[in-house]
DNA sequence: GCCGTTTTCGGCCCGACTGTTTTCAGTCG
């Protein structure tokens, strides 16, 4: 079956086709936010089309007549004619160039027929031997400086690591007297699960003197370009940083823009105009006056607009406007909500601390709680625990608890989900439990309908409290397994069990696009750390991010609860 | 191609930097 996930890469190849065929910008930008929407829904648009035909498929917002047509020829052919035909002329390769940084479609099509390229690869070495016949110097150096980046860097960093690169980043710009506001934006300020490139902003009394302290910075490889007020630099590590620097005056607009995300500041740009306004990162123009209100702050911008303050977790374009328009945005789920983690292993299965060593932690933490969840026994990879050992670890718990009478450890197991939706302990075993989480580990490759199945029999379990890292996606390395999610939200709201946020940082999963549609449906989330160390406790953090970009407010999460209060 | 406090046409966010542009195109965020 064509999933979500198949659409949206085909109408994301048709944009960038569009693009460099020079079609109008509007037609591409329309293309490009179909994909993104039918890549966000959480209904197949298959089954969408099934349901209601192409009229139900124009309910997707950024999906209309066109679209939908063409949707629905790609179901009923398996194919898209108009599409075929501009595949003849435009290559694939054309577009493969056009994904080099500072390369655009009249660029790539210069390269492709100017060089007569077949492979990716001849790409470099011939423009290199005769670029200079067709290109200025200096563009043809930010060609090679383009595939250079592209080489050195494929995907985006894990907001873990950017956080290492931004504290680097902002200790070496404070050095600089003149600079004040140094504040890291896009996506790392939005808590995005990944990072593209740092973006910073700051405001400087001299703004070209900040500029050359920031570009001397000894961790960078190259400047790309170097403005008054702008500056871009190759990292040693191949991401690129940018910084932009205005006036104190200016600050909470420059934040604002910075800080994105695209659609958010389309969005909030196309609701200014509306109201006879015009936003840009120097300030807010009255159309009618012709004058520039400047912001120090953030509230200041929204509010001028008629807006309550957007977190920045909030800002990409999923309702936050009209939401703060009629004051009704989320109060924000925090990391002091959290009263306990509700999956840690120890050592009696793959972890590396001792029972008493987790306890202690999560004490230092604040925890009221902390559940031991070790695998069960057909994870042989990870030591998992039979009956016997499940016991002879009870008592270990027992002695352990005694020592720590200010926290309550719940004893806990992270049980296997079969391939065929049961579960590797027996039920009175489970029964026995404080809490018990299930989790998918194996056969990650079933069919949609036989993962939907799976999961919602362990759902029906009545000694299922959780579902752990319900997607399973590996971030930079797998793909989450496909299911109807749907089916599996109605499940777990029938039978009140939770969906893990998994704030491991390479797995944050439930995904935040996930966890916001989820959420609709009432579902409830633990957000749980799935520590295998003392020192992995401390991501939490990461899982909090997670669910504020899910939208989540404190009465979505079990575990900003007591214990006694959700396992009633 | 999409969409509607400008609702079936006419607009679609806004600005900076680079190159060779002396008024603008290409690319980016």
């Amino acid at each position: 079956m064509t999933t979500n996930k198949d659409f949206a890469e085909i109408f994301e190849e048709f944009a960038q086709i569009l693009d460099l065929k020079g079609d109008i910008r509007f037609k591409i930008v329309a293309y490009e936010n179909a994909a993104q929407a039918i890549n966000d829904s959480p209904r197949q648009v298959v089954d969408i089309y099934k349901e209601g035909g192409v009229k139900a498929l124009e309910k997707i917002h950024g999906v209309g007549g066109g679209i939908a047509s063409k949707i629905e020829e790609y179901i009923k052919t398996g194919k898209m004619k108009e599409l075929v035909e501009l595949k003849k002329d435009f290559p694939e390769i054309e577009l493969e160039i056009m994904k080099i940084p500072s390369v655009g479609p009249k660029t790539a099509r210069k390269i492709y027929q100017e060089f007569k390229i077949k492979k990716f690869s001849e790409v470099e070495p011939k423009l290199k031997k005769d670029g200079l016949k067709f290109f200025h110097p200096k563009t043809l150096e930010n060609i090679l400086d383009g595939i250079r980046i592209m080489k050195s860097f494929s995907g985006r960093m894990l907001l873990v690591d950017a956080k290492v690169y931004v504290d680097e980043l902002i200790e070496y710009l404070e050095l600089d007297k003149n600079a004040i506001n140094i504040t890291a934006v896009g996506s790392y300020r939005r808590n995005k699960e990944t990072v593209g490139d740092i973006d910073l902003v700051a405001s400087s009394a001299d703004s070209e003197a900040t500029i050359e302290h920031f570009a001397k910075f000894n961790e960078f490889k190259d400047i790309i370009v170097k403005g008054d007020n702008k500056s871009t630099a190759l990292h040693k590590s191949g991401f690129t940083v940018d910084i932009l620097i205005l006036s104190a005056e200016e600050f909470g607009s420059l934040l604002q823009h910075f800080t994105g995300s695209k659609e958010h500041n389309v969005a909030l740009r196309t609701h200014a105009q509306l109201r006879g306004m015009s936003v840009s990162e120097h300030g807010i123009k009255i159309l009618k006056t012709g004058k520039t209100q400047m912001f120090e702050t953030e509230e200041g911008v929204y509010g001028q607009l008629g807006l309550k303050y957007i977190d920045p977790d909030l800002r990409e374009d999923r309702g936050e406007i009209d939401a703060a328009l009629h004051d009704k945005l989320p109060k924000l789920i925090n990391l002091k909500d959290i009263k306990g983690d509700l999956h840690a292993h120890s050592k009696w299965s793959d972890g590396t601390a001792t029972i008493e060593e987790m306890v202690a932690s999560a004490e230092k933490l604040g925890y009221e709680y902390i559940a031991i969840s070790d695998h069960t026994v057909s994870l042989g990879i990870a030591r998992g625990l039979d009956e016997k050992r499940f016991l002879e670890r009870r008592a270990e718990i027992e002695k352990v608890q005694k020592k720590f009478p200010k926290i309550k450890i719940l004893d806990s197991c992270e049980v296997n989900i079969k391939p065929d939706g049961s579960l590797d302990l027996p039920d009175e075993l489970m029964a026995s439990f404080d809490i018990v989480t299930a989790s998918v580990h194996w056969s990650l490759k079933q069919s949609r309908e036989d993962m939907t199945n799976r999961l919602i029999s362990a759902i029906e379990n009545p000694n299922i409290d959780i579902v752990g890292h319900p997607t399973g996606r590996i971030i930079n390395e797998r793909e989450g397994y496909d299911a109807d999610w749907d089916q599996v939200f109605k499940a777990c709201v029938k039978n009140n069990v939770a969906l893990e946020i998994n704030a491991y940082p390479n797995r944050l999963d439930l995904t935040d696009n996930l966890v916001f549609e989820a959420r609709k449906y009432g579902v409830k989330f633990a957000i749980c750390t799935d520590s295998h160390s003392v020192e992995q406790l401390n991501n939490m953090c990461f899982g909090v991010s997670v669910a504020r970009r899910g939208w989540c407010e404190k009465k979505d999460i079990l575990n900003t609860q007591s214990f006694d209060k959700f396992a009633n």
